[in-house]
DNA sequence: TCCAGAAAAATTGTGCGCAATTTGAAGATA
DNA sequence: TATCTTCAAATTGCGCACAATTTTTCTGGA
């Protein structure tokens, strides 16, 4: 018998892996806002895994800081604060300096190709005007990068760092700014090309600083915002 | 009724995060060596933790990389093989020197003062030939130097990287090397009070240089070497 | 209508026990 | 003696059921 069944034989039955990403890829999406209580037993029927499983996808998924969990209260997906927010664009900032370093000093033709492409892509989404798909593959770009060094840890790191982004992102964007220094990426590929590694780090650095300073950290709603907070009270009704 | 009872009244009881802290201090020390195996029953006796509870700190140390959870068979300590060995200590490169550039640029007296007295105490260590303390508060001034950035994400990732790196330095280290950089913590202090970013940046490059050129990756021990392994094929017999 | 207080429902926490697998040892055969 | 087979013991994997807690709903009084 499949070790991974639950009790009916022609679930989809994902792997705990699968899972995993296809939750991060949803959180990166905005898909689900930051605050949103993750019911463990929806999960279990949304994907056919059993409470044990799942428990265990949730605990990864709150180790990288993608989620709280809160005792008997359950897993909420991950509501930065201000200061958190600034940690983990600072802990960016150091790490993608690095990292930008050693693509600079070491890529080759074929890794430049993957960057080249995937600006392409992004720049497709967003004449395309889906900025949604945009923003994904942007953030692709970063990870990207530290998938060129080669150093697979350095790589789940910054996957983790992206994801949280868009987290802190979804909470503290300024409505009114456009978040428009997408020329960006095609000018550091450019420096990384040249091997002209000081300005490319630079460049990164100014880029991850412009976005820091795109958000804004007025206190716009409470650490643990339940959806009830999210969605007015006007759900208390339940007539049209 | 209190949560944390193991149906013994008087345990000891530690949290969770006790027991975890206590066994990477334990694989910091090199008292459990790579490969070994982490009998799960026999944790539970020794913390009495529930077999439940247990699994999650296991869960834990195998998401930071100390330990390899492998299917029906159990967890081990995590063995690295020569390329991830060289990944961990590249992306140490890479994070510790924003690291090291950030506090040139911004600790105050107070934490000068905290790395003094981390390298006195090493040094005493050292000369009283307590040189297993003394290893161990070396890796403490890696850690150090990521808490005075202020930044909980790379004093996390700080941590989990020393820590691997024991255990690394404990399968590859050369056993005629007198590893013998202690001077540059020294060093590197004086670099960081001068704010002389660029200098502590390469001395720090440079101290993990030696470290990964005094390791030896010669092919001397199978991937999953089991206790076995270690301790030679001498076990055999019973009798003295 | 509004606000405590209590009962009910929903949800999470976790020990227990068995199934599945691996490990170790004993036995058979050449 | 060495090697393969077989069987027992140890160990991990995991569903289940109940306990503990929180959340929601219901109720009565001001």
């Amino acid at each position: 018998m499949p070790r991974s069944s639950t009790s009916n034989g022609e679930s989809s039955s994902f792997s705990q892996d699968e899972i995993y990403a296809q939750i991060v890829e949803a959180l990166v999406d905005q898909r689900m806002l930051p605050g949103t209580r993750l019911n463990e037993l929806a999960l279990c029927e949304v994907f056919k895994l059993s409470r044990r499983e799942m428990e265990k996808v949730l605990l990864k998924l709150s180790f990288v800081g993608l989620v709280k969990l809160i005792p008997n209260r359950g897993a909420f997906v991950a509501s930065s604060d201000a200061s958190e927010a600034r940690a983990i664009l600072s802990a960016r900032k150091i790490v993608e300096a690095g990292i930008v370093e050693a693509v600079a000093l070491r890529a080759t033709g074929a890794d430049f190709k993957r960057l080249e492409q995937n600006i392409a892509r992004e720049d497709e989404c967003r004449h395309a005007g889906r900025m949604r798909e945009a923003i994904k593959h942007s953030g692709e770009f970063h990870i990207l990068l530290a998938e060129i060094t080669g150093n697979f840890i350095l790589c789940d790191l910054m996957k983790q760092l992206v994801a949280r982004t868009s987290l802190v992102v979804s909470l503290y964007e300024n409505p009114n700014g456009l978040s428009c220094w997408h020329g960006d990426h095609a000018t550091l590929l450019r420096h990384l090309r040249a091997h002209k590694a000081r300005p490319a780090m630079t460049l990164m650095q100014r880029h991850l600083d412009d976005l820091e300073e795109s958000l804004v950290f007025a206190p716009q709603q409470d650490q643990s915002p339940d959806l009830r907070a999210i969605f007015g009270g006007v759900g208390k009704g339940r007539n049209g």
